[in-house]
RNA sequence: GGGCGCGUAGCUCAGUGGUAGAGCACACCCUUCACACGGGUGGGGUCGCAAGUUCAAUCCUUGCCGCGCCCA
C-alpha cells in the first residue's frame, strides 16, 4: 500500500540510481530510429544555476519522450573546460595563498587545473542527476579529452590550411586583467558616467587657422591615449581647417610632430570637428590611422599587457608618466594639461564603455598578433542551411536575429593568451633566406610560422622550410634560445647548425572546442559508427544567450566539417529571471537555487514548472508558488492511485484501450485518446507549456474529479481494467514531465518485473472516442455542475438531500439510468432522482413532479426540477433565476443584432452565420424557460 | 540610431477574426469513506491608448505611450 503522504526526497536517489545502474538511459535498441540530442555542456567546475535547470528539463523531456516512442535516443552529456572562467577560479585560490600563476611553470600550472577538475568536475554533474536528467553517462565528455583535442587540433590545422584560419595584427579586446585577447562577443557595452576632455593642440611652425587661432581643439573621453597620438583628423571639406591639412600640430606632453590629415571619420558637426587619431588604442583611429598610410607595425603603443603606461618607440612619454595605471595616467595627463594652459573645457558625458564579460574591467583595444577565423566564409553555409530550411530556428522570430548576426559577422578572434586550454598547434622559427638568418622581434608577423597536428607535423614543415642546410630543428617554450640563436647568426655572420622554433603560447577560444561539440562527441574524427547513425542531431536546446557564442559557431564547424548541418531543429529558450523580473545574479542576490526547491518541492515540481512556464520566446519569470502548486499536483495524483489501489485498480496488462461498455467508461477511453492527440501535438511542436497543462488537466479536471468521483462505489470489472489503464496512461504521458513520481507509482500499483516505466511503450490506446459517451458524461457533469452551483447560490445546507426530477431528453441515449441515477445522487447531493415523464426511458413508477414552487434550470433538450417546498428561499431562487435569465437574454439579444444586421448574413462565412442562430435559439429557447419558472414563482 | 519582443483578472502567464481562459491569490461553504499540498461554489478584465481595414478586432495595419533585450 502506498504511503498516506507522497515523500518526492524518499524516491528520487532511488529510482535515479535504479535507472543508471541498469543502463536504463539508453537501452540497447540497435535496430530503432535515432534521436540525439547534445547538451550544452556547462562549465566543468561549475554548479547547477536556474538556467540549467530549465534547459535540461526541457531536453529531458524530449529525450524521454523519444525515448518511450522507441527511438534509440541519444543524450550526449559532457562538461566544458571554459577556459577563462576555469583558470581564473584556480588562480584566485593561489591568491588567497598569496601565490600566483607565474610562480609555477606552464606544465606545473595546467596540472593544477586538472586536479581542480578532478576535485570538483562531478559537481555539476551530480546536480543534473537530481534533477532527473536521462543523460548516457557511460559516454560522458569533456572538451579535453584526447580524443576531443585530437578532434580540435585537425580542426585548427584544416583551416588553417584552408586559409580559414590566419594570424593577423590589428587591434583586439584585450582583457589587462586577464591579459589575454577576447572576441567581441565577450565584451560587454555599459553606459557608464564619464567626461569629455577639451584640450588644445598648438599648431607647429607658426601655422595658424583662418579665424587665426594657433591651435586646434579637440576633445576626448580618454585623455591618457594622447601620449600616442599619432595624427589630427578633420574632414576633408570642414572650411576651418582645410588651409591646416597637411600641417602639423605638436602635441603637447610629448611634444611630437603629427600631422593634420583629412578623413571622413571626422564628423564637422561633434565638438569642434577635429579628432585626435590614436591609432594603437582605438578601433575607429585604427582604420583612420591604415588610411593615412601608417601600418600597423608602426603604430605607437604606450600600454603594457596590463594596461600600465610604456614608452612609447618614439621614446616621448615623460619618465614621470611611465609605469603609471591607464586611469592614474589620464589623471595626471589632465592636471598637466591644465598646468599648461591648453585644457579647455570639461563635459559630463555618459560614455559607452566596453567591459570584459569575465574580468568585468573596461577592455583595452590593444596591438597584438592574434589568430583569427574567417568567420565570414565560414557563415555561408549556415545562413544557407536556415534559409532552406535545413536548419529550423524555434521559435522563428529569432531567425531575423540569426542572418543580422551571420550576415554582419567579423573575424574571430580564436587565440587566447591562457595556459588553460587546447594550444595552438603552431610554432614560429627565424626567416632564412639561404644566407641569413634572422628574426624579428617587433612584429611576429613577418617571422614564418609552422601548423601542424603533431611536433613531428611541424617539425616537418619547418624542414620544408629551411631545407637541409641545418642538422637540428627543435621546438621550444619562450624566447631564450631563440635570442641566442639571432645573437649568434649575428656573431657568424650567417647561420648556426641548429635552428630553434618557438611554440605559440596562446591557447584556443573555448568556444572553437566546444563549436565541434555535436560530431566531436561522437567520435569524430575516427571512430564513425555513432556518428553515422546520430549525426546530424535532431535537436539542439539551448538559452537564447548563447546563439552567437555556441549555436551559430557549431552550424559553422559542423556544416564545414561535416557537410551536413549539425542539428535539424535549434530550439531557443529565454532566461530565468528572478521572481521581480530581474537578471538574476550573485552580486544582486537574488539567485534561487534549484537544488534548494528540489528539497522543498521536489523535483518533479520543479520539472514541471519549468516545462509549465516555457512557452516559446518569453522568459521564465520564477514564481515559487507555482513550483508549490505542480508539487501539489503530483500529491494529486499520489492520492489518486492510493484511490485506485485501495479499489483494487492496478496495473494494467494491455497498451490497448480494454472494452467497455459503461458510458463512463467509454468516455475517459476518449478522453485519454483526445488528450494523448494534443499531448503529442504539443510534443511535435516542442510547445512544452501546452503539454504540460494538457496533461495536468486531464488528470486533474478529468480523471481526479470526475471519472473517480463518478466509479466511486461501482467499481466492477470493467471498471477496475479502464481505470487501471487510465491510470498507466496517465503514468506514461507524464512521465517525461514527472519522471519519479510517475516511476514510483507504476511499480506500486503492480508487478511490472523488468518493464520499468522510463522504457515501456508509449500509449497506443487503439480507440476512438465515443461521441455518444461523450455526450452523454458531457450531460452529467452538466447536471451535476448546475445543481451544486444551485445549492450554493439557494443558501441550501450542504447536509441537506434534494428531490429531482428530470425530464425527458434525447441526449441521455442508452446512457444506463442506474448509472445516472447513482452518480447524480451521490455528486448532487439527492436523495431522489425521478425520471417522471413516460417516454421511451421514463419510469411509470416514478411520481410526477409536485405542484408548487420549485427551481428550474434549463440543460441540453431538458430541464431539471427541484421542489422548493420546506427547503429553500424563495426570493433567493428568484434572484437566481432572474439574473441567469438576463444572462440569457443579453446572449439572446446580442446575437439577435448581428442577425439582423443584413451585411452579416450577407458576408459572413455560412458556417459563422449557421452558429449565430443555432446559438440564438439556445438562448432564447433557455430565456423563455427561465422566464416560466420565474412568473411559476409569483 | 537599427532590430526583436512584451504590455490580457490582484500576481504569474496561455489564447483566438465572431464580444476572453489557466494556476496562484481572494470570498463563502464543506472534518462527503484518495487527497485540507483537499472538495464545492463564486467575485474579478472597456484584452496599454488612438485611428484604420472588416459584416465583425483583444487578435490584422499604422501611429503613440510604457517596459525589456540584442546590435551599432
Amino acid at each position: 500500500m502506498l504511503d498516506k503522504t507522497f515523500d518526492p526526497a524518499a524516491i528520487e536517489a532511488r529510482w535515479y540510481a535504479h535507472w543508471e545502474d541498469n543502463g536504463l538511459f539508453r537501452p540497447e535498441r540497435p535496430d530503432a530510429a535515432p534521436f540525439t540530442i547534445v547538451n550544452p555542456p556547462p562549465n566543468v567546475t561549475g554548479s547547477l544555476h536556474i538556467g540549467h535547470a530549465l534547459d535540461n528539463t526541457l531536453q529531458d523531456i524530449v529525450i524521454r519522450y523519444e525515448r518511450m516512442r522507441g527511438k534509440d535516443a541519444l543524450w550526449v552529456v559532457g562538461t566544458d573546460h571554459a577556459g577563462i572562467a576555469t583558470q581564473m577560479v584556480v588562480e584566485r585560490q593561489l591568491e588567497e595563498r598569496q601565490d600566483k600563476r607565474t610562480n609555477y611553470t606552464r606544465d606545473e600550472f595546467v596540472d593544477k587545473v586538472w586536479d581542480w577538475k578532478h576535485e570538483s568536475g562531478g559537481t555539476i554533474t551530480r546536480q543534473l542527476r537530481r534533477l532527473g536528467c536521462s543523460m548516457d553517462w557511460s559516454r560522458e565528455q569533456f572538451t579535453m579529452d584526447p580524443h576531443f583535442t585530437k578532434a580540435v587540433v585537425k580542426v585548427f590545422v584544416d583551416l588553417y590550411r584552408q586559409g580559414l584560419v590566419y594570424r593577423d595584427k590589428r587591434l583586439v579586446n584585450w582583457d589587462p586583467k586577464l591579459k589575454t585577447a577576447i572576441s567581441d562577443l565577450e565584451v560587454e557595452t555599459r553606459e557608464m558616467q564619464g567626461k569629455f576632455w577639451h584640450f588644445r593642440y598648438p599648431l607647429a611652425d607658426g601655422v595658424t587657422l583662418p579665424g587665426g587661432a594657433d591651435h586646434i581643439v579637440v576633445a576626448t573621453t580618454r585623455p591618457e591615449t594622447m601620449l600616442a597620438d599619432m595624427a589630427l583628423a578633420v574632414h576633408p571639406d570642414d572650411e576651418r581647417y582645410r588651409a591646416v591639412i597637411g600641417k602639423h600640430v605638436k602635441l603637447p606632453i610629448t611634444g611630437r610632430l603629427i600631422p593634420v590629415v583629412a578623413d571622413e571619420h571626422a564628423d564637422p558637426e561633434l565638438g569642434s570637428g577635429a579628432v585626435k587619431i590614436t591609432p594603437g588604442h582605438d578601433f575607429n583611429d585604427f582604420d583612420v590611422g591604415k588610411r593615412a598610410g601608417i601600418a600597423p607595425a608602426d603604430m605607437l603603443n604606450m600600454l603594457d599587457a596590463e594596461a600600465r603606461v610604456v614608452q612609447t618607440s618614439d621614446q616621448l612619454v615623460p619618465a614621470e608618466l611611465v609605469g603609471l595605471d591607464r586611469f592614474e595616467a589620464r589623471k595626471r595627463v589632465v592636471a598637466m594639461m591644465d598646468e599648461l594652459g591648453l585644457l579647455g573645457e570639461i563635459e559630463d558625458r555618459v560614455i559607452q564603455t566596453p567591459f570584459g564579460d569575465r574580468g568585468g574591467v573596461v577592455i583595452e583595444p590593444w596591438l597584438t598578433d592574434q589568430w583569427y577565423a574567417n568567420a565570414g566564409e565560414l557563415a555561408k553555409a549556415p545562413l544557407a542551411a536556415v534559409r532552406d530550411g535545413s536548419i529550423e530556428i524555434v521559435p522563428k522570430t529569432w531567425e531575423k536575429t540569426f542572418f543580422n548576426w551571420m550576415e554582419n559577422i567579423q573575424p574571430w578572434c580564436v587565440s587566447r593568451q591562457l595556459w588553460w586550454g587546447h594550444r595552438i598547434p603552431a610554432a614560429y622559427g627565424p626567416s632564412w633566406d639561404g644566407e641569413y638568418l634572422w628574426f624579428d622581434f617587433a612584429d611576429n608577423t613577418q617571422n614564418p610560422v609552422f601548423v601542424g597536428e603533431d611536433d613531428e607535423a611541424i617539425l616537418a614543415q619547418a624542414r620544408e622550410y629551411y631545407g637541409d642546410r641545418f642538422a637540428e630543428i627543435e621546438l621550444t617554450e619562450g624566447m631564450a634560445e631563440i635570442e641566442k640563436q639571432t645573437v649568434d647568426a649575428l656573431n657568424n655572420q650567417g647561420a648556426p647548425e641548429k635552428i630553434w622554433l618557438r611554440r605559440d603560447d596562446s591557447v584556443l577560444d573555448t568556444w572553437f572546442s566546444s563549436a565541434l561539440w555535436p560530431f566531436a562527441t561522437l567520435g569524430w574524427p575516427d571512430d564513425t559508427a555513432l556518428l553515422e547513425k546520430h549525426y546530424p542531431n535532431d535537436l539542439l536546446i539551448s538559452g537564447f544567450d548563447i546563439l552567437f557564442f555556441w549555436d551559430a559557431r557549431m552550424a559553422m564547424q559542423g556544416l564545414h566539417f561535416m557537410k551536413e548541418v549539425p542539428w535539424k531543429r535549434l530550439y531557443l529558450h529565454g532566461l530565468v529571471r528572478a521572481a521581480d523580473g530581474q537578471k538574476m545574479s550573485k552580486s544582486k542576490g537574488n539567485v534561487v537555487d534549484p537544488l534548494g526547491l528540489i528539497d522543498q518541492y521536489g523535483a518533479d515540481a520543479l520539472r514541471f514548472f519549468m516545462a509549465a512556464m516555457e512557452s516559446q520566446g518569453r522568459d521564465v519569470k520564477m514564481d515559487e508558488r507555482r513550483v508549490e502548486g505542480y508539487r501539489n499536483f503530483a500529491t494529486k495524483l499520489w492520492n489518486a492511485a492510493r484511490f485506485c489501489q485501495s479499489n483494487d485498480i492496478g496495473a494494467s496488462s494491455t497498451i490497448a484501450a480494454p472494452p467497455a461498455t459503461h458510458a463512463v467508461n467509454k468516455w475517459i477511453v476518449g478522453e485519454v485518446v483526445e488528450t494523448l492527440a494534443e499531448l503529442d501535438r504539443a510534443m511535435a511542436d516542442l510547445r512544452f507549456d501546452a503539454a504540460a497543462n494538457t496533461i495536468y488537466h486531464f488528470v486533474w479536471d478529468r480523471f481526479c474529479d470526475w471519472y473517480l468521483e463518478l466509479i466511486k462505489g461501482q467499481v466492477d470489472d470493467e471498471t477496475r481494467a479502464v481505470a487501471g489503464w487510465v491510470l498507466d496512461q496517465i503514468l506514461v504521458m507524464l512521465h517525461p514531465f514527472m519522471p519519479f513520481v510517475t516511476e514510483e507509482l507504476w511499480s506500486a500499483l503492480g508487478d511490472r518485473a523488468g518493464y520499468p516505466l522510463i522504457t515501456a511503450k508509449w500509449p497506443e490506446p487503439g480507440a476512438k472516442v465515443d461521441q455518444g459517451a461523450k455526450s452523454q458524461i458531457g450531460w452529467l457533469i452538466d447536471a451535476v455542475s448546475r445543481i451544486r452551483s444551485t445549492r450554493v447560490e439557494l443558501n441550501i445546507a450542504p447536509s441537506i438531500q434534494l428531490n429531482a426530477w428530470f425530464t425527458a431528453n434525447d441526449d441521455f441515449g442508452d446512457l444506463t439510468f442506474s448509472m445516472v441515477e447513482r452518480s447524480l445522487k451521490r455528486l448532487a447531493r439527492l436523495d431522489k432522482a425521478y425520471r417522471p415523464l413516460s417516454g421511451q426511458f421514463g419510469r411509470p413508477n416514478h411520481p410526477p413532479v409536485p405542484d408548487g414552487a420549485k427551481a428550474v434550470f434549463p440543460l441540453i433538450g431538458g430541464d431539471i426540477e427541484i421542489p422548493l417546498e420546506g427547503v429553500i428561499d424563495i426570493e433567493a431562487e428568484k434572484a437566481r433565476l432572474s439574473k441567469a435569465m438576463q444572462t440569457s437574454q443579453k446572449e439572446r439579444d446580442s446575437l439577435a443584432r448581428r442577425l439582423e444586421n443584413p451585411r452579416f448574413v450577407e458576408k459572413a462565412k455560412p458556417e459563422a452565420v449557421e452558429k449565430a442562430r443555432a446559438d440564438h435559439e439556445h438562448h432564447a429557447a433557455e430565456a423563455r424557460r427561465l422566464e416560466a419558472a420565474l412568473a411559476r414563482l409569483g
